[in-house]
DNA sequence: TTTTTGAATATTGTATACAATATTCAATCT
DNA sequence: AGATTGAATATTGTATACAATATTCAAAAA
């Protein structure tokens, strides 16, 4: 029997706001009201509440007492934070990984499908297969905190595209190859290290952006 | 004018079960309800609602739609896994508070204080001086969500002694100095790996007196 | 006997009521 | 004028009401 998830309000919630807060659609520093919130979203203020104290524990939002919430900017700084410890999380993650066992024949009938498949992925086909290489890594890593820890900074700026960039999806899946065959052969430093430029890179593919569609000040 | 500032009933919630979660007072996989637990601290189920939800997002508790929260079991490998993730965080944070502008007068100074004081301090002081001298560290580490990854895991099973450890004390203290010799050199890579060392024999400390409660079987 | 059903009970998720705290702004004082 | 007070307003924090979902368990069916 197939049973049908809904999510709970909360959720919705938190979800709707963070996206609206990594994509700048409130200006830094400016305080977001419970009631008006709630009211915007025709929903009681009960789980808007819920989702400003998750979106304040992952740095979205600034949570005053009895002063309502305040919104954090995002900035470049912000954006290279993020994508720096997820660069030192997903590298730790690779090592572990191939120093336990992780699944490899999993990884590379994944990895072979996507290059089979490139030219032709939808654009939510490729974040399924990119999200399922990466926690698969995690899941091997053996450590639930790593595990935790990294699903908390995928929520983040990291994967925020503005547009699809088939040129980043593109050169990531080659980074992904060159990773795997550093794993089957058991080399976790360089693994590690392929990790380390491929998320480095994705940093400085959405700082790109970022800039694109924060910088064009037409004087 | 003083201020005093009373936490609001959800943190203070939050920190009542996350002590009595790190001590092992409920069993793992124990059924929390919303209902009794609000009962017993006498408050409402508003806030134990919400210190639900920050203690699952810590790992403590794991949250089942409509059904309430189970006890996530601490175990050795629970403390390991944190223990593991503070290492990597820590020391990054030091290496990196070395290439910044780390402010070693004041560094100093803390262990100036804590090296005059070893023998008298009291636990409140030498907690204290503990958690002043890490935060300055992430705080030059420059980087928010380094910070902010610290602060958690501070939190976590690191920092909650069954009893006063004052051999523990004696020697933390001692590789406080050889860690800031090595920042005042300048040499990121080994203060790095002294911190690496702090932290993996303070976890080998907690594990010892972990065992210490939970092992001693009566046959 | 074992399985299935469904009403009674229990518990959560969300909305709302109420009390406490913070903010505003006009009146008052220096 | 500028600072200060304090009542009116707004907003949050907590408690409670209500609706939806899950669990229990006795009765009926196989």
């Amino acid at each position: 029997m197939e049973t049908i998830e809904v999510l709970p309000i909360r959720m919705r919630v938190t979800a709707i706001l963070r996206k609206a807060l990594l994509a700048g659609e409130f200006r830094p520093g400016e305080e977001l009201r419970l009631t008006d919130t709630a009211a915007n979203l025709g929903v009681s203020r009960t789980p808007v509440r819920e989702a400003f104290q998750a979106l304040a524990a992952e740095g979205l939002l600034e949570l005053r007492m009895n002063r309502g919430a305040i919104v954090v900017g995002i900035d470049e700084k912000f954006i290279q934070n993020h994508f720096e410890m997820r660069c030192l999380l997903e590298s730790e993650a690779v090592k572990r990984a191939v120093q336990h066992q992780v699944d490899m024949p999993k990884l590379l009938s994944l990895q072979e499908w996507a290059e089979t498949n490139m030219t032709t992925m939808s654009e939510e086909a490729y974040r399924s297969y990119n999200q399922r290489l990466h926690m698969e890594i995690w899941r091997a890593a053996d450590n639930q905190k790593l595990y935790d820890l990294l699903c908390s900074l995928w929520n983040g700026p990291s994967n925020r595209y503005i547009v699809r960039d088939p040129e980043h999806e593109r050169l990531s899946i080659q980074e992904h190859r060159e990773m795997l065959n550093r794993m089957h052969e058991g080399d976790a430093k360089t693994a590690g290290e392929v990790m380390a430029g491929h998320i480095t890179r994705s940093m400085y593919n959405i700082l790109h952006s970022f800039r694109a569609a924060n910088q064009p000040r037409q004087e």
